[in-house]
RNA sequence: GGAGGGCUCGCAUAGUGGCCGAGUGCACCGGUCUUGAAAACCGGCAAACGAAAGUUUCGUGGGUUCAAAUCCCACGCCCUCCGCCA
């Protein structure tokens, strides 16, 4: 949720925002126009409601005689606060879920326009070029006995997968240097539940144009977090953090379920698009005034992990309709894919600003008072993309494919032999 | 699944309809004293909104009442015991 008095006061800065998203700017004048009648209700009842409060006092303080003629004034008083206070609670709910309608508001620097318009920042390494014909890594995955995906899609159906032998392994190897390199840069490692109520789903704002991708267990109202970013940002709900511990920053390791819903035909085949897979996500509380060094930081970190995959990539500058509506902000770091013949999205990190953290009520305190922190998030690691890109990056003739330098000690080998 | 107890300002607790936005202890901050510290003593100390007056907040939501931390209902969470499972 955006800040109400930042609209107030630059209506003309959000409905461009709205517009550079593709999305509708007429929101803003009808949060306006509520928010006005709001603070005109506000007012009407808290007058009421302070002489209530004040005649209550003298009701108390009266003789028995007395109090009968202050009785009658009280409740016809009474009443009408009762009144006044439902049309306040009414125009607070109108104006707050008109509010929410509104997505986070467009860095300046982001390149505006849809999906196709987005800004390549950089081209790291160099594809490479295969004297024989290069697998997918479906196939590589059969050779190596490393991904299962038929017994997956018998067992749970499309989309599915087993990881088994060397390609449990890989995952190992990767979330432990993973997490590895996380401390080394101050990151707290946490595991997160991956089960969590509707307050938690809301605040990250997965409820919203994101609802369908999201898996509900009904019966229980829980939800399946479809990354660690929510359990991570919902971590600190409703607390103050002390201004001088920012940023704080934490890795978490979990499982990431999504619906998929809308995606038919899409990368039906393999383990790149799937309903569940392990992640390691970087998230970030800090000051609003560093959330923009921080969100360069977070994409070295993904630069500097894939450098250590030794695999070639671009970084791109998302165009504004594709943000998601926490997102002021996202870049992508595209892996080169050979079979594919292109560059397809490994990790991402977004500048979520104050946006998420005003959701949750997540603020830190300093000498001025107290307010709202930003929050960013990036992807280290998420593995099923990851093991494709590295199998199809690093394999050889036979079918066998090399480790990455990094991985090696945790593997114990320098390649994957077929089996 | 069954029975009971609890949820109040950082922590512990007091508070059973008006004098309670709320007392006390600890912690914390400032001061006096001290060579310095401790102790003692004095003062301060929940938060949000608002220009202010003021309003709101005693787990959450609803209700009763002129008036609710206090009474009623529902829900959430924590604890204890029993059952079940490991």
């Amino acid at each position: 949720m955006i800040d109400i008095k930042f609209l107030r006061e630059n209506p003309d800065v959000v409905r461009a925002s709205q517009k550079g998203r593709g999305e509708d700017a007429a929101i803003v004048d009808l949060v306006l126009k509520s928010d006005e009648a709001r603070r005109l209700a506000l007012n009407e009842f808290e007058v009421l409601r302070a002489e209530q409060n004040s005649l209550s006092k003298l009701v108390a303080a009266a003789s028995n005689q007395e109090r009968n003629g202050l009785l009658e004034n009280s409740k016809t008083l009474a009443s009408k606060v009762k009144e006044a206070d439902i049309k306040r609670g009414e125009l607070e709910e109108l104006t707050k879920s008109q509010a929410m309608q509104l997505s986070n508001i467009l860095d300046p620097a982001a390149p505006i326009g849809k999906e196709e318009d987005f800004v390549v920042i950089e081209h790291v390494g160099t594809p490479r070029t295969f004297d024989f014909e290069a697998k997918d890594h479906i196939e590589l995955g059969k050779l190596l006995g490393a991904i299962d995906t038929e017994r997956g899609t018998k067992v749970a159906g499309s989309r599915s997968y087993y990881l088994t032998g060397a390609g449990a392994m890989l995952e190992f190897a990767l979330v432990n240097y993973a997490i590895a390199s996380a401390l080394k840069v101050g990151f707290t490692p946490v595991i997160p539940p991956v089960l969590v109520n509707p307050a938690a789903m809301e605040g990250t704002g997965f409820l919203g144009q994101a609802a369908e991708n999201v898996y509900h267990l009904e019966k229980d109202d829980v939800y399946l977090v479809g990354t660690s970013e929510v359990p991570l940002a919902a971590f600190h709900m409703d607390e103050v953090l002390p201004v001088e511990k920012l940023p704080i920053r934490y890795a978490g390791y979990s499982s990431c379920f999504r619906r998929e819903a809308g995606t038919y035909g899409k990368d039906t085949r393999g383990i790149i698009r799937v309903h569940q897979f392990d992640k390691v996500e970087m998230f970030s509380f800090c000051h609003p005034d560093q959330a923009k060094e921080e969100h360069k930081r977070l994409l070295q970190w993904e630069k500097d992990f894939l450098n250590a995959m030794e695999i070639p990539y671009r970084v791109i500058d998302v165009a504004s309709g594709e943000l998601g509506s926490s997102a002021n902000r996202k870049f992508d770091i595209e892996a080169w894919m050979p079979t594919q013949n292109a560059y397809r999205e490994v990790t991402s990190t977004s500048n979520c600003t104050d946006f998420q953290a005003r959701r949750l009520n997540i603020r830190y305190k300093d000498a001025e008072g107290t307010k709202t922190v930003a929050t960013l998030n990036g992807t280290l690691v998420a593995i099923p993309r990851m093991i494709v890109a590295i199998l199809e990056n690093h394999q050889n003739a036979d079918g066998s494919v090399n480790i990455p330098k990094a991985l090696q000690s945790f593997l114990g080998k320098d390649r994957f032999e077929l089996v």
